[in-house]
Parts: structure tokens; C-alpha cells; sequence
DNA sequence: GTTTTTAATTATCGATTGATCACAAATTGA
DNA sequence: TCAATTTGTGATCAATCGATAATTAAAAAC
């Protein structure tokens, strides 16, 4: 067995045969600040997890970082402690309060705020690292992940379907709540729209280059197909509860 | 440390500290014809990894399948080479030809044949092992994964944009291919759908517990809004390039 | 009933993994 | 200049992992 050594990612079993013996080259030992250094590992912590999964082994992730796997854990006590603290960094404070008003906005068509709204969440956090951590957690059953389905439905697919009722002199969700039936049509298009990410990010397939051009495709559609629908479904919700409604607004 | 026992599970720690001993219980040795082993091993490992990933360790399964780890290796050269196989069990043979006639009876109305179809779809691939292999072997960049989303867009979304076209007297994809676009719209019918089961079996949030109704509703409001926004692209496409055209088909 | 075949187990190996600790070296403060 | 402080490294541990080989025992063949 190879004795080990915590040398930055230099293998210690001998492959380049025949060369010249290659120097295990000293090194000169970099030092930085505390805060400094952490937030390195953070990152590339997200890099690495994002690319192989949360079992990817610590001494990888020194390799990358060029220092030592010890290093690691003199600045997160144990793995898990860094992972976690990958899902803070990479979760919070993406969420962009100003998308609500955007939503909200009726000087602008619904149409047009939907794509102005699904660019720009797509700008935010269609990125390699946000959709595959995400994913990653998913399969983990964190539940970070239900937290943030339930922030996007809240704050995000009520105040849809909220507009699109308003922009069609549909009864407000005060007097008939939103059905079951109803969000979802709303989680279908935004189900449409993050399985864009999905193809690409996960299952790394050939998407359009233009991704925006395809929310405004995919919303367009939207607005054309979900309104009638909504109608529908509301009618027979008021046939079968005349008066006084108590559906779940969920 | 404590030395390794082939055991069934039956853990050499002991935990039950202060009961009576606990005897190993020697276990009536069952033997099995190969091929029903085989089976069991290849089932178990299906479950087995589909809820924890494919770092899943062989100890672990043969706990679960109540054998010793080395008699997976009797089977199996490698873990890869089950992986493979499990790969082979959940893809294979899933795969319903009937889906693509379905799609193509104009007997009855393209809403009608949507909702039928991806019904059937997802009554055959929507459970917790398929979707969640999938993702698995989507994360690790198994190409069997690109293989069936060419698959889909070829039986399945080009038919679906066929006959979309065919019910509003819209240009065959002789006349004129399908742009990126116009595909893309059906992959947003697709991806509204296949979310529903990521979001149960892989974040595993509460969904309605009728995906069928859920299907009908999603496959209604694409059928509504779909089509104009096909006549519109199409009438881009036409003016751009009028007389015979050379866009891809793809 | 005896022999042959082969499914299954026991025991163990070599490599890998997260984690620990003593020590080295760079920076800071006097 | 020199001691104190703190970042970073080398060596190594205990547990775990995939995999192998010798052995046991159940079923099939005779």
C-alpha cells in the first residue's frame, strides 16, 4: 500500500514510467485569510457537488482546490456540514422579491409579464450548478427542496393564476378559491419551462440555444390554452356549490 | 474491529446490550435455480437503487434480498455490470408501440388522443423506480438517457405535432419541417407532464392524487393554445422563405 | 444410498474514505 | 528581531467498500 500523502492531488503512484522521475515540486504554501479561503472551498465545493453528487469524496474536491484534504475539515467540521452549507449558498438569496411585483404589474399585458417574469427566473437560476444541486437535494429528501416548491406556489403560481382570473373578469380567489385542477395548470407551465433546464442541465441534451425565445413560445401558448380552461373549471365548481364557497384555497 | 461476517444483515454489534444474547440464528440456507436468483437480485436492486442512488452498496442489497454480498458477485462480475442490467430491466421493454397508432387514429378528436395517450404513458413509466433511475442515470451522463428523450421527440412529439397540424389544415411537415420552436411547444406538453412525477418522486410533494384528471386538464389547455401559435410560427417560417423550403426537420 | 454438481456462505484482501493530530511554516504584533 | 498566533501539511487511523478464494451444503444425477 501506498503510503498516503495530503500533497495537492500530486499521485503518488508513479504513471508517467520511463519519464524523468518529475519532481513532487515543493510548492510554494499559500496562506489566506480565514474568510477568504472558506468561501474558496464553498465554492468550488458547489462546482464539484453539482458536477459528481454528494458522494463525491473530499480529497477530489482538495485536488481541484489545490491544498490538502485535511485543510477541509479545519474549516467544516464534518462533510455534511459543508454540504449544508452549499445548499445555503446556493438556495438563498436568489429569490428576487421584485418578480412578485412584476407578476402583479397590469400596465403590462399578462402575457408579457409572464415572459418578462420566467426570463428573468430563468436568467437567475437556470444555471449548472443551481438546477443539478437542486436535483441532487431532491433525490436526498432534503427538505429545502419542499420549502422552495412551496414558495414557487405561493408566491409564484397563485399570483398567476390570480392575474389570469383578473384578466379575464373571473371571479377573484377570495370568492372562488383556487382548485386543485387550477394550480396545476399553473404547475404545468411551470413545469414546461424548468423541463427546459432539466434537458439541459441534467440530462444534458441539445436544447435551442435562444432559451428566452422558448419561455415566450411556451407562454404564449399559455395564455391562449389555460383561460378557457380556468372558465371551465370554475363554472362547475359554482354549479356544484351555489352560494358561499369553502374549497381549499390552498 | 470487528471481523466480517458474511451474515445476512444480522449486524455483529451488539446492539441489543443488556437482553438476552441474541443467537445468530443459523438460518435454513435457501437455493434457488439460477435464473430466479438472478431475477431477485435484479428486481431488488431496481428498488434498491432508485431510492438511494447507485452508490447504493452491495452489503446494503444483500441485506435487503436477506443473502450474503459475494453471492451478488456470483451473479454479477462487477456493480457496474448489474447497474447495467438494472438499466436494461427498466428501460427495456416499457416501450408501447401501440402508443404511436393511438396518436395517429384521427377517429377520434386530437384531445381525446393526447389525454389517451399520455394516460397510457404514464400509467406505464410514472412509478417511483422508473422516474427515479432515470434522474440517476440522467446525473451520471448514461447516454441511455439521450437515446429515449430522441426517442420521444421522434415517436412521439413529432407525431404529436403532426396531426396538430393536420386538425387545423396547417402544412404537412413535408411542406414545411417543424421548427425549433413548434417542437419545443410539444416539448412543453411533455415537460408539464413528466413534472408531475418528478415533483412526486423526486422532490415527493404532495401532488393531486387524479394525475389522470391532471393530464386531461394539461392536455386541454395545450390543445386550446397550441395551435395558433403553430399558425403563427408557420406564417413566419412561410414568409421568410417563400416557395420550397430548407429548414431542418430535425 | 452414493456421487456429482453447483448454489451459497465464511473469511479475508487491498483500496478508499472521512476524519484526527502533531508539527511545520507563514503572518502578525511587540 | 523574536515570540505569539494562525494557516496549512504530513502521517495515519478506523471504518467501509468492491471483490476474491476456499469451503460448506443442498439438490440433481446415477
Amino acid at each position: 500500500m501506498v503510503p498516503e500523502t495530503g500533497n495537492r492531488g500530486v499521485d503518488a503512484t508513479d504513471e508517467n514510467t520511463g519519464q524523468t522521475p518529475q519532481v513532487p515540486e515543493p510548492r510554494k504554501r499559500k496562506r489566506l485569510p480565514r474568510s477568504e479561503r472558506e468561501q474558496m472551498i464553498v465554492e468550488e465545493a458547489i462546482r464539484f457537488f453539482a458536477e459528481v453528487g454528494f458522494e463525491g469524496q473530499t480529497r477530489e474536491l482538495a485536488r481541484r482546490l489545490d491544498i490538502t484534504q485535511p485543510l477541509i475539515f479545519r474549516y467544516f467540521p464534518t462533510k455534511e456540514d459543508l454540504i449544508e452549507r452549499v445548499y445555503q449558498e446556493v438556495y438563498l438569496s436568489r429569490w428576487n422579491p421584485w418578480w412578485e411585483e412584476l407578476l402583479e404589474d397590469r400596465s403590462q399585458s399578462l402575457l408579457g409579464r409572464l415572459t418578462d417574469f420566467y426570463k428573468a427566473y430563468a436568467k437567475a437560476i437556470f444555471t449548472y450548478e443551481w438546477v443539478r444541486i437542486f436535483v441532487y437535494s431532491g433525490l436526498k429528501g432534503v427538505n429545502i427542496n419542499k420549502r422552495y416548491l412551496g414558495l414557487i406556489r405561493d408566491r409564484v403560481l397563485k399570483r398567476i393564476m390570480g392575474e389570469l382570473r383578473a384578466a379575464h373578469d373571473l371571479p377573484t380567489p377570495e370568492e372562488i378559491p383556487f382548485s386543485e385542477a387550477e394550480l396545476e395548470l399553473a404547475w404545468g407551465l411551470h413545469g414546461s419551462i424548468f423541463y427546459i433546464a432539466i434537458r439541459k442541465w441534467i440530462y444534458e441534451v441539445e436544447i435551442p440555444s435562444d432559451i428566452e425565445s422558448v419561455i415566450a413560445v411556451e407562454a404564449e401558448s399559455f395564455v391562449n390554452g389555460a383561460p378557457k380552461v380556468v372558465a371551465r373549471l370554475i363554472g362547475e365548481q359554482k354549479r356544484r356549490t351555489p352560494g358561499p364557497h369553502a374549497s381549499t384555497g390552498r
